[in-house]
Order: C-alpha cells, then sequence, then structure tokens
DNA sequence: GCTTAATCGCAACTTAGTTGCATTAATGAA
DNA sequence: TTCATTAATGCAACTAAGTTGCGATTAAGC
C-alpha cells in the first residue's frame, strides 16, 4: 500500500515529514530507532517524536525499548513476531513464527527477548 | 540464602549499602525500580546504580526495561520466568511456567511482554 | 491566491541513568 | 587497637532520549 492510503485511511493529514518517515519505515525490514533514521530525514526530533505518536495511536507503526533505554519502531502489519535483542552486539532481530505463550485472557502487543545471540555465543 | 553469603560468594565486599540494597529485593517478590527503592534506602542514586551493575555482573541480579524508559531489578534466582508489562496500568506481572520460545543456539536471559493485562481489557 | 487550522523547527526542558572527584569506610598488617 | 591502603560512598555536574511551548511555516478547502 502506498504512504498516500496509509495515512488517508487513517485520517492522518499527508504531510512532507510524514511521507518521508513512513517511508523509511515501510522500506525498511527492520525497527528503527530515531538514531538510525536522523540522518535519512531532514525532519527535526520534535517533528519526528510526535509524527510516531501519531502513527502509532493511528495502529500504524509499533515500537519497543532496547535494552539501551532507546525505542524501536517499525510498522505495525510488518510486526506479527517477537524481537530478539542481544546484549553483546545490541543487534535487532525479528523472530518469526508464532511463539507459545499461554496467556489467555491478555491483548498482546508486544514480545522482546533479550540475551546472547547465536553468534555472539561463539 | 542469607545476604553476607550471596556477597561473598561472589567475591563482593560486604558494606552497609550493599546490604541494605540486597535485602530489599531480596525481600520483593517482583521487579523493583530505582523510584520503587529510593524512599527505603539512604544512598545516593549513583551508589544504587554502581552496586546494581556490581550485583548484576555477579549474576546476582537481572533486570529488563520497562515501557516507560526505567529499568526494573531481580534477584537472579527468583526470575526464571517472563514479565508482563501492561501498557495501561503499568503495572509488571510475572509469568509462571515455562514459554515455549524456540530459539535454539540462543542465550535468553529476559522476556518481556507488553500489551494490556486482564483487569485493563475489561 | 487567500484564509485558517494544523504542522513544523527551534530552543528550552525533563528525567533516568552516569561520571569525576573529594570524603569516608572497610580490611589487613604492625 | 591503631595505622595505612584500597575500595566504596555522596555530591554535584553531566549525558542522552525524549517532550513541550511557542512563534513561523505549510497544507487544504474555498
Amino acid at each position: 500500500m502506498k504512504v498516500e492510503e496509509l495515512l488517508e485511511n487513517n485520517n492522518i493529514k499527508l504531510t512532507k515529514a510524514r511521507k518521508a518517515l513512513l517511508e523509511i519505515l515501510l522500506y525498511e525490514n527492520k525497527p528503527l530507532s530515531y538514531e538510525d533514521i536522523k540522518d535519512n530525514i531532514s525532519m527535526d526530533k520534535a517533528t519526528f517524536y510526535r509524527n510516531i505518536t501519531i502513527f502509532e495511536e493511528g495502529n500504524l507503526i509499533t515500537s519497543f525499548e532496547s535494552n539501551s533505554k532507546k525505542r524501536y519502531f517499525e510498522i505495525l502489519e510488518k510486526s506479527n513476531h517477537a524481537h530478539f535483542i542481544c546484549n553483546t552486539c545490541n543487534e535487532i532481530e525479528c523472530i518469526k513464527g508464532q511463539l507459545a505463550l499461554g496467556l489467555d485472557g491478555y491483548d498482546i502487543q508486544n514480545v522482546t527477548i533479550t540475551g546472547t545471540c547465536k553468534l555472539c555465543r561463539i
């Protein structure tokens, strides 16, 4: 789906900043932080976070906290999976496939697993 | 096990601050943040975080990030479980029982699930 | 093109956590 | 028990991610 439609469908006004930000998130296949994105966009960080909030309220994106006090953002429909954060190399991996959590009655929005990844254990 | 032994076994020198901090963590059956603890201890926050780091390096405690930029700490041997953080009421729940994550080759240290808890869904 | 409400950029602020340094406390030898 | 050494503590200043107030700019309908 195009960025324009996504915004239109959620009653979010189209601006250059929003288009640029959403396109980066759509293009990338992993969660990104402000730091990851800031060199590729010209907008101020205040604008960044304000638009991130709007996208999140409109359920276009989801977010989670990393192991280093930073928030990571990802297109919601691309994020039907858990994330593994390696405490050694700090890489974030998407864990595809359904996890059996057995949490009846809870609405699960995010699953974050930390530890040491395959490569760093060697 | 007593606090004195725990520290001794890990070659961590016994001080009043460390004893007080470790006792609070041992006594409490849920993860605590600095904010949770600060009124019950007299130590400076620099001392708090420095000792937390030492405890963590000695594998006495474990920690994870909440949904609100805060770190929570828990005695490691009490923390063989996942945590559920409710985005509505911000309560942290310990999820007892083993989760089937199917992550062969990874060393898993922490599992954090966010969403809406049973009570807040009503 | 003009008007108006929403968005943007800047700078100042907030807050969890960190660091430098002088003071104090714990430990081991005399 | 006291003294000397080394580590731990408290204070204050700092860091960095994220937030907020406000004046300037831009998008969208007329």
